[in-house]
DNA sequence: AAGGCAGCCTGTAAGC
DNA sequence: TGCTTACAGGCTGCCT
């Protein structure tokens, strides 16, 4: 839920809200998803917020960071005032200007983990390349699928250690625009449908970075909604925008729909 | 080795 | 009407 483009703007937004502050108290956390050794290194300064992959890292000036998953149902709010707590609540940070940055998650899969530089090398050295970066180029997204010739191109999409980002909404919504079927073995691919779908990664997530995300369920950044659930033509849909019925499979343990006219 | 899938959790919607 | 069941989904860890 929380993909690429969610992450990203959520990440934005914290950095200009909390870069540079101090943390100075931890209190009413939930010890099942958020490191209790926070309390020990308090008060601490936050150098910076930044994204890898799915994950938010805040980075401590103590040479430790904030490794952050918000999984499907976490979400962050910042209060400069009036802060009240609220159902889901898993950590309240309270920051040296007298304002409160909240955690909450509802299905509770998400964590605040606290570790140190190397702690951190080693977790995002198993993500795969990042999409919207130079390093993704068509060239290395070749590469890649040359690997797992046999794999299914939805569940290739959606492996975080070969593109870090993409989840169930953006691989679906990426390969309708690409006309191509979810089911597909890579290796029935030719090479103007892997450039055709190259092109939609970068497009359809720099379009949904540039909408803030999309609002499906219960993700809000930490300013509101997104906009880009505006412009999904089949998650979730009964008729895709040409006007055919979508049809929903379950396809590696998840909800998945497509258009069988327009992907082949 | 690598692919498949249960389990984690809880709210919502569908089914009986 | 009210209970039960299915589903949502990212990721880990176990199993084959």
């Amino acid at each position: 839920m929380p993909e690429l483009p969610e992450v990203e703007t959520i990440v934005n937004q914290l950095r200009s809200k909390i870069k540079s502050k101090m943390i100075i108290s931890l209190e009413d956390f939930d010890s099942s998803m958020v490191d209790t050794r926070i309390k020990d290194i308090l008060p601490v300064k936050i150098e910076n917020v930044f994204r890898r992959g799915k994950s938010i890292i805040i980075e401590l000036n103590n040479g430790h960071y904030l490794l952050t998953h918000l999984r499907m149902t976490g979400y962050f709010q910042h209060f400069n005032k009036n802060y009240s707590k609220e159902p889901f609540l898993v950590a309240k940070f309270g920051l040296n200007d007298g304002s409160v940055l909240a955690h909450y998650s509802i299905r509770k899969f998400g964590s605040i983990k606290l570790v140190s530089s190397n702690e951190l090398e080693v977790v995002l050295s198993k993500l795969g390349v990042e999409p919207l970066s130079k390093q993704f180029t068509l060239e290395h997204f070749n590469e890649l699928l040359l690997k797992k010739q046999k794999s299914v191109i939805k569940s290739f999409l959606m492996d975080q250690s070969l593109i870090a980002g993409i989840g169930n909404i953006y691989a679906i919504e990426v390969l309708y625009l690409s006309g191509i079927d979810p089911q597909r073995k890579i290796i029935s691919f030719s090479s103007p449908e892997i450039k055709k779908l190259y092109n939609q990664i970068k497009k359809v997530l720099q379009l949904a970075v540039e909408k803030k995300g999309s609002t499906v369920d219960n993700y809000v950044h930490v300013e509101g909604s997104g906009g880009y659930q505006n412009l999904l033509t089949v998650y979730g849909k009964k008729v895709c925008p040409k006007g055919h019925e979508v049809k929903k499979i379950n396809l590696g343990g998840r909800g998945t729909y497509y258009c069988p006219e327009c992907q082949r």
